[in-house]
DNA sequence: ATGAAAGCGCTAACAA
DNA sequence: TTGTTAGCGCTTTCAT
């Protein structure tokens, strides 16, 4: 049979309450009993049943990470999201914290496994890996005043989350001048999706960039439907532009192709960079120049201060922007001269 | 506060074990006092306490999905992990199991983890999403006797676990077979890492199809070290192959622009296939032809037959093969006349 | 500094 | 068919 705590009791000839007080390290108990109670302890193998614990405790030690649904940009397929779960991980092992994992194929699918994992008292907050407008998941979360940290950038509820991100702004401005310290002028920008906010921020950060150096800025392209990519050609067209800055690697490794296959050298006809640094950007070639987000950095951090707010609920929420950095390899190169 | 058993019994005008009762549904209770019963359960809003019920279950509904540490052959980089995780959530969204998220840096920080969810009682069970030869996390469940599923071909124990698997000495054949039907004579096996079973087995299949068709079988060649890519390139100058087969996509892409770097063209001068059909198979040009081996159902399976056997632990222990598929796309071509 | 005992919310054996 | 009650393993007053 299983070993509890009165097992240990009976064992070190102290009361239960001895042993418990001495599992937490109270300094209430002196160190001869403890030294008594950790043999014994030792000796009989024990480990303090976890379900017990919570329901004594009414705390569970265990954050819940909400993954992305299936359709959204096809997370299943991004690979940021696992480095950022094993970082979480790292963070939850140090500090004796348990993960367990909200998937759904589908919104409402999602809703309900991040409602159940709540109302049953399965998890102390939330970690949502992605964010995006009007998330209804989001939304839950704050009405039930559930504590959460967002990977990302909030759309509303800014001042009463806890979120982590890049300055996505910024990075989209480093990005576009990049190209124009290479001497391009005519330079376009490539989104994924309408609905990320990210995306959103980055272009407005191209803009900035550009409208600095008196240059045009194109309104955003998006890669999403066949539709959109018959625009990306016509673009390619009427602007003749000689960079480009692209949403993600990914999406990155796509414009490349189609470039390749409308006879468009890179990075000799047009210089490409983008975001991430993921897998992707060594993977193809040429290889991408893209901007590093430090995705773990990001998630260590939200799993690390997810982990303080639940220590201390009456803390400040804090939000915590990552520098972004300009990886430098092949798809960008000075533009030549007309 | 929140509202319990009692609360509901209350309500309802009955005892707490009716209570208890109606929310299984047990056929005791008749009808007219289960309908009374889940007013109150809906009215006040009531849901099970996890804690509570694990601890009065002993069971715990929650299964232990355990990632590959980070250095093993970059699984964080890997797609398919996320794919099968998702898909297990699937499964336990339906099945009303969690999923607890086991991870680590090093195989002892991992192993930690693992054994800290079970001692614990944090899960029923474990899913192991891959396998690697003398894995430590494997001896550990099995000497514990802990249930578990595992993902791929055990090296051991092989008649007391559970897996679920690919024929993976068949689908070497396969790809090996491919090649041949295209005419191809000199081919050579390119794998991931020595340590994957799963390698060492389409290995097998790739020498059974060559002897079938009375073609030379060369060893393997691995890409793990700077050393192992000298090796691949004495390979291409002494053997001249005309079709290679690649341990998995995203190696294939590597080795596409090795070989493009390298002056070859494919697939006009070389073939390539290889496994998996993941996300890496359709982003490079020319798109990759490629074995799936369908992710998908190996995780739903996996998902599947860990949760009977927990609910039956009686039962015998399952083993099953996932049939794969080759998918055609541009790196193999009909080879040219010598 | 330590012990006794009353919960935490739910289940199940036993009674009725 | 339903109610009573003793746990499940741990925490935490309240005594001592």
């Amino acid at each position: 049979m299983t070993v509890t705590i009165k097992d240990v009791a009976r064992e070190a000839g102290v009361a239960t309450s001895t042993v418990s007080r001495t599992l937490k390290d109270s300094p209430l108990i002196s160190e001869n009993t403890k030294v008594k109670v950790r043999q014994a302890m030792q000796k009989l193998g024990y480990t303090p049943n976890f379900a017990a614990q919570n329901l004594a405790n009414k705390s569970t030690q265990t954050i819940g990470v909400i993954l992305p649904v299936g359709t959204m940009g096809n997370p299943a397929q991004n690979p940021l999201f696992l480095e950022m779960i094993q970082e979480i991980g790292v963070v939850c092992n140090e500090q004796k914290y348990m993960i367990s994992l909200a998937t759904g194929k589908t919104m409402a699918e999602l809703k309900d496994s991040v409602r159940l994992m709540h109302q049953r008292k399965l998890v102390d907050g939330f970690i949502l890996l992605y964010s995006e407008a009007k998330d209804p998941i989001r939304k839950f979360l704050h009405d039930e005043k559930i504590p959460y940290a967002l990977l990302g950038k909030p759309d509303v509820y800014e001042n009463e989350t806890i979120y982590i991100d890049n300055d996505n702004r910024l990075s989209g401005k480093s990005a576009a001048d990049c190209l124009i310290q290479h001497g391009h002028q005519r330079i376009g920008y490539v989104g994924l999706t309408p609905s990320q906010v990210v995306d959103k921020e980055r272009y407005k950060g191209y803009s900035d960039a550009l409208r600095d150096a008196n240059l045009t800025v194109h309104p955003e392209l998006y890669f999403e439907t066949p539709t959109d990519f018959m625009a990306f050609l016509e673009f390619l067209e009427e602007t003749q532009p000689t960079g480009l800055v692209v949403g993600d690697d990914r999406l990155a490794l796509r414009v490349l192709q189609y470039l390749q296959l409308d006879k468009y050298k890179v990075p000799d006809d047009i210089s490409l960079i983008s975001f991430n640094n993921s897998v992707f950007a060594t993977l193809s070639h040429p290889f991408l120049t893209t901007i590093d987000i430090h995705v773990q950095e990001l998630a260590r951090q939200a799993a690390a201060l997810l982990i303080r707010q639940l220590n201390e609920p009456s803390a400040l929420l804090p939000k915590m922007i990552v520098p972004h950095e300009v990886i430098e390899r092949e798809t960008v190169m000075r533009v030549r001269e007309e």
